[in-house]
DNA sequence: CATCTAAATGATATGTTATAACATATACAA
DNA sequence: TTGTATATGTTATAACATATCATTTAGATG
């Protein structure tokens, strides 16, 4: 019974794909305008949450952008860290990670609907500019 | 030399410190405009962005909104559990959840200068209204 | 086929959050 | 006094997000 995506959300999907770095909903919207001058921001958004729901598409809350999901199963929350250097977001799981954080919920009685976590800093790569290439 | 807060910065945190809630920079811009009719969205913003820096306040990224720092020491990063029905923020700290993020981060490499670990649902008493009263 | 309905999309307007840019004031030190 | 650093004021605007209502579309069902 799950829907498929529908042409609006394919469109989103495919273009957060092309980069490893967040976009704005208005950046999407950019995009989308070369093709579609007469989109409006409703239709970006309605797209984003609905790809967000299933879990293709991540909501970086502290850059209010999105990326997309990098994992072949979208099951789980994961950690995504944001390098500020260069602007690409890795995305990892921790099944450790999960686990803690829901005893940490437990113990106060807290019920999860969604967890959030998010890593600023700097990456390996910019990090450590001169290891490979 | 840790500078002392501003005026400004004592207002905001008095405000903050009135209600467990998370409180827009704009909710706080209105209860100030109460004494402080002139007062401008930078005002508010800058003493919000110091009293974060210094900890005294955090940012709840998935709200765009603040809260006081609950903890007697700001040092390190804590859960913000966010009831979803009442409102109410819940600040936890994890010493556990802190060692296996950043486990997550050294495996990857990741430098970490902010964590950011939110979750959302209902709170205990929410979720148990006749428990107690 | 006709037409009903639910979902998606279009379109307009507006609400909300955040910062750029520049001016002014204040305090303290040289 | 002059310099310089920090805080604050002021205006304007950028950036992010949603409410609302109209229209279209695709299937279901008579």
């Amino acid at each position: 019974m799950s829907k498929r995506p529908n042409n609006w959300q394919t469109k989103v999907l495919d273009i957060l794909r092309r980069v490893r770095e967040p976009l704005s909903a208005y950046d999407i919207l950019g995009e989308l305008r070369a093709l579609h001058p007469k989109i409006a921001p409703p239709t970006v958004y309605r797209a984003l949450s609905a790809l967000t729901e299933r879990g293709q598409v991540h909501r970086i809350e502290s850059l209010n952008a999105f990326v997309a999901c990098q994992c072949k199963e979208h099951l789980q929350a994961s950690v995504l860290s944001v390098c500020d250097t260069c602007g690409v977001v890795e995305e990892n799981l921790s099944l450790d990670l999960l686990n803690v954080l829901s005893r940490v919920a437990q113990s106060t009685g807290f019920i999860a609907d969604r967890q959030i976590i998010e890593l600023r800093g700097v990456c390996a790569a910019c990090d450590n500019p001169g290891s490979r290439a």
